[in-house]
DNA sequence: AATAAAGTTTAGGTAAATCTAAATAAAAGG
DNA sequence: CCTTTTATTTAGATTTACCTAAACTTTATT
């Protein structure tokens, strides 16, 4: 199947809003994900429909068939592999890569994208925590991620983040939040949920709820 | 100047016809090269004459303004350096990555672009010879290089070979031809200027003189 | 259940990049 | 220098991916 452009970041915006729990991902919800208008996707959605990639009946929302999750996976695996050669091998750091990889992930070659993956020594997580399909676009673990603001424990390690926005990753850079980062929630404030937190050998710091949501953590 | 991928492509191809000699591009010979109508290039000769890129008049041909050919420099910088990432860093071979580099010089980052270079050493020259220019769009020498068919000499060194033809390249491979590899002329047949070549701890052999003229020699 | 609000689709249009066929200009040959 | 051939441009369509405004469904609220 011959994808265009505009029809892989549609298949990969579907995707991920499915991942996110939406049981059919909604005209308006792909709409707001892609930045463009409703109407627009409406029409996308007649000729993924028409190639077989998506379930679509009228004002019934959207899912991806089999083969639309494997085109999928595919267009995400070449996406995390060019987000890691930035991070790995250019020294980039991982609030500007998203927006590279955006343009990348559209060179389609299998070959390209194995050997990337080979030279990389076929990492297993992108620069934000994310796993990467592997060449037969099998997911590792379904991996348990709590984002911050509904985890329980107190000691936590952050084992991924939200790579979209790069003013979040720079905000982290700067409280020096990043994979592997220990935390311990010091107070939790009920009134607009923003968590207090300490990392070893640095002052307390307090983030907001927009914040924590977007860190995923897991117990220590 | 925010250019298209097919505008890039366009700009691409009228350097390249520049070079090789005409004074001013002509319609059809960019079609040809571009595998596109004539009809098509009038079209874009409009559009980027308005982007003040190339000068065009109506059945006078185009020409790249400074400002065009600092863009096509631009271009063939990333072009080239992505030929060079792919052959020293993920092992293809030479006749495999003018195709992939055709999508990869698409992405236009300047930070991506030097830090790729950098990665890469700075090489002077891509994997078939053709100089890389620099992040100012300088291009080292001139360099003086003779198509086989037209060379005096008897010893000669490939210094470069045309990257448009995966099967000259693979025929290249098959007779043992890379940069670098030292050839004795030890016949040239005038009825066809076919050329008997050999090359050292090898048997002789010969080549037509459409192969001929897609390599590049230099006398040692 | 009726109505208001929100979500979605349709109708009709635009811009980019292409094409074919027809018209026109330039070049070449006698 | 006139005529044929070749090269180039124009006119008019097509496809893709968008858009706005209007119409229509679904859902929420009284
Ligand atoms: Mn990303
Ligand atoms: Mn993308
Ligand atoms: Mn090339
Ligand atoms: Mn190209």
């Amino acid at each position: 199947m011959n994808l265009s452009i505009a029809e892989e970041n549609y298949i990969k915006s579907i995707y991920k809003l499915e991942e996110e729990g939406q049981d059919a991902v909604t005209t308006n919800a792909l709409a707001g994900e892609l930045d463009t208008k409703p109407a627009s996707v409406t029409d996308m959605a007649k000729k993924l429909k028409e190639k077989k990639l998506i379930a679509y009946e009228k004002y019934q929302g959207i899912n991806l068939t089999p083969e639309g999750k494997k085109a999928a996976l595919s267009i995400i695996r070449r996406h995390r592999l060019w987000e890691c050669f930035l991070v790995d091998k250019l020294s980039f750091s991982w609030e500007e890569v998203h927006e590279l990889a955006e343009e990348l992930e559209h060179v389609r070659s299998e070959k390209l994208t194995n050997r990337l993956s080979e030279f990389l020594g076929n990492p297993q997580i992108d620069p934000h925590g994310d796993p990467i399909p592997d060449a037969q676009g099998k997911l590792g673990k379904p991996r348990v991620q709590t984002p911050l603001h509904k985890a329980k424990a107190k000691r936590l390690e952050v084992v991924a983040v939200s790579d979209k926005s790069t003013a979040l990753l720079e905000f982290l850079n700067a409280k020096g939040i990043r994979l592997g980062t220990q935390l311990d929630v010091i107070e939790r404030y009920e009134f607009d949920n923003s968590i207090e937190l300490k990392i070893r050998n640095q002052p307390a710091f307090t983030i907001s709820e927009q914040v924590s949501k977007n860190i995923m953590v897991k117990p220590i």
